[in-house]
DNA sequence: TTAATAAAAGCACGAACGTTCGTATTTGTC
DNA sequence: GACAAATACGAACGTTCGTGCTTTTATTAA
């Protein structure tokens, strides 16, 4: 690896970690930099636009959470143990790398640019739709695995999970409840038998 | 009614749409004064500094929620149907305030503020539990009315709904979801049915 | 070791930010 | 209608922002 991306990478590792407490948009080249004890324009270079490096932040981000998140528990059964080791990964992903440091770069970033049209835009939405989809597709072969009854809409399970995370971050951040995880829990373990016992 | 709060009442209101938009402290000064055809210190002096500003906008919100979702559903009677009023009132004012307006602008806040101590994250925290705690009142009176299974944790209903409003936002905001309002709805009924015939 | 290239630095710019200050104008009261 | 108080204005301040140049230093391959 050349030292340029290796530059670069250390560049987006302090990026990730700073916009948690920040924002995406509230990164500044110059902060940035004079943390990594080198000069503005030497950092910009990288980049050659502020948004450029927004962007690269997020494709950093979606790549560690491939990593850390969605790869480990492709490696579970197929249906419930995929499904339930996908959220042990995703709370452990937020307790490691966003609660307690400022907050999660995305969810942040989504409330900045979702009326924000543009490349950054763009990206965190493609970075939702993939997320989408992934827990969708586990629920579906939840389904087909017989682990959960065929009445159950993937899409609204995935739609009711996504918002128990918001909660989640939003009950442990700003009201400062510590039994948010525990509730977080529970209310995904009701969600787990109301796909199995399906009734309505 | 004094000139000097006419105008007032003008700033906080014109603030309250743009702030939806850019966030609590993406609001500038000059763009508001700009906006309403007067000058930077001429608005400035109303607040005194931009946090005052902030803390202002957040009153003002507060005010015209509890006038416009609140208010209203205490008019109806204890247990179920005041907390189905409320959930009414609070889909209307997301459809009518915030949805199509740049988002919320207490969801965006929240994120800004959530690890940035001093008045304004005071007033949030200030504002959210006044919010957590009309919900669980409701859903108690859900229970001491028989409308609700005696075994329900009136918290825990207050974290999933709330989740589900943040969720809706998501999903309607940042995804373009059409039926999101469909699927929140959907989500409501569940909690409302298992708040009936709890078991676990 | 040298030559070509990549990476970083130095410096400056225009714009926007919140804020201050002195002054002008408008408002409300007697 | 006079006079004090409230309200608004215009200009300027010190900072910080992203970005564009030119020059210097460090890396890499021949």
């Amino acid at each position: 690896m050349s030292k340029g991306l290796k530059t670069k990478e250390l560049i987006l590792k302090e990026a990730f970690a700073k916009a948690g407490e920040v924002g995406l948009s509230g990164l500044t080249i110059g902060d940035l930099s004079s943390t990594l004890g080198m000069s503005k324009s030497g950092l910009f270079a990288h980049f050659q636009s502020k948004e450029n490096l927004e962007v690269a932040v997020l494709d950093w981000t979606r790549a560690k959470f491939a990593r850390t998140v969605l790869g480990p528990a492709l490696k579970h059964p197929r249906g419930e143990p995929r499904l339930r080791a996908f959220f042990d990964n995703w709370i452990t992903w937020i307790e490691t790398e966003t609660i307690g440091k400022g907050g999660c770069l995305i969810v942040g970033a989504s409330i900045e640019y979702d009326d924000r049209p543009g490349v950054v835009r763009d990206s965190l939405l493609s970075l939702h739709q993939e997320l989408q989809n992934s827990i969708t597709r586990m629920v579906h072969a939840c389904i087909e695995e017989g682990h959960f009854s065929a009445e159950v809409d993937p899409e609204q399970f995935a739609f009711e999970l996504y918002s128990l995370i918001l909660g989640f971050h939003h009950f442990s951040r700003m009201l400062g409840d510590e039994k948010s995880l525990q509730r977080l829990r529970q209310s995904f373990e009701t969600l787990m038998k109301h796909g199995k016992t399906y009734e309505q």
